[in-house]
DNA sequence: ATAAAAATATTACGAGCATATTTTTATTGC
DNA sequence: GCAATAAAAATATGCTCGTAATATTTTTAT
């Protein structure tokens, strides 16, 4: 009978392969050569796993939301509301060198995700299951009177997460403004101000 | 004297039509030769403008942010504040489409930008200039009482090209909630509530 | 021990592309 | 009208990369 490998093991060694030489050469100038060499294996071998590079490309998009989504799983769910709320947005944000390296792949694969159709898919799934998510928060917590209930919950989540994209799109190339420290801030300063009743309103 | 053409009109047409091919096609399938049967020119001649491709790509990129300054100079400078702020900032969004061509072309930018030290220095540039001018928008308006002191000018124009951008790169993937009635109201709510004084501050 | 089958490695091919080179065409001064 | 020369088009070249085909190694059951 025939060896055995295990298949699973070897898929995810390829992909995470693959998102480093992305993360470091750009989606552009990755090769199937570069992603075997970096895996420690050859091109028969990623050929194997992969039909093709386009399936190579689409299960590594894939890992990148797997990850994020455990990212945001691992967050302490703890009151009080407004630091739960700001724990899970910082999750999004490049702050250390894990975080950048994912998000710098995935501003790689932006462009793709416009024409390909399956990564659009992939795409559109993981924004709504976390626009929903951060909107059913709000509507949980206006009940306990920590969000205000003139919100819309999808409006503010709406704009949670493209500030957060934004801010994180412009920290990863370098603009001047956006540093660590100042995205942060930034951040803190939208909650304070989302999560504040307006100002012709009663606190009670 | 030999025969003589518009240089200038001719590189202008060149870019216009590789911007062109770009939304259509995508940066990553964008040819030479596409470029110059868009252009309805040979590809000698694209050459002839262009001594490379790399060129090209970097003439177009400035193109694009040609388009988008103008754009936003030709915005009615009338107060109120407010509505002021508001049309500036939608000028940036794409809600039309040519608006709609050129930011889904920048978006197949972005990544090469992460990479490209030219297109890097650009994009930096730029996004300088975008941030500085809304956070002197924001100091002047401070000094009539349009924009509340206690807000830190540079910390909410960053916050708002940063929720502009995030905005933008959702509707343009066509994620869910992302509608374009929808992100005009997300930046128009962001814009009231930087604009109110905070809660436990007298209004005058 | 060995045969069979699976896993992995190597090599080869061909398409597609940017760019260099050559050829043709058009325009202007004399 | 005829060189002279710039502009544009056509053609040629060489390279990179994905993929397919082939070869080799490794494992295990008999």
């Amino acid at each position: 009978m025939p060896r055995t490998a295990d298949h699973d093991e070897r898929r995810d060694r390829i992909a995470r392969a693959l998102l480093r030489v992305v993360a470091r050469k750009g989606l552009a100038d990755t090769t199937m050569v570069d992603v075997a060499e970096e895996a420690g294996a050859s091109v028969g071998m990623v050929q194997r796993y992969f039909r093709s590079k386009k399936d190579l490309l689409r299960f590594g998009v894939e890992h990148l939301y797997r990850r994020g989504a455990e990212r945001l799983e691992g967050v302490e769910r703890r009151p009080p509301f407004r630091d739960l709320l700001l724990r899970l947005a910082e999750t999004l944000l490049p702050l250390d060198e894990e975080r950048r390296t994912e998000l710098t792949v995935w501003l790689e694969f932006l462009p793709a995700t416009v024409t390909d159709p399956d990564l659009a898919g992939l795409h559109r799934g993981t924004t709504r299951l976390l626009v929903d998510g951060f909107a059913d928060a709000f509507t949980i917590a206006g009940q306990t009177g920590a969000f205000p209930t003139e919100n819309d919950p999808t409006e503010e989540a709406v704009a949670l997460v493209s500030l957060v994209d934004g801010l994180t799109i412009h920290h990863l190339l370098g603009s001047d403004h956006f540093g660590a420290d100042r995205i942060r801030t930034v951040l803190c300063t939208h909650i304070d101000r989302l999560l504040a009743p307006a100002p012709g309103t009663t606190g009670a």
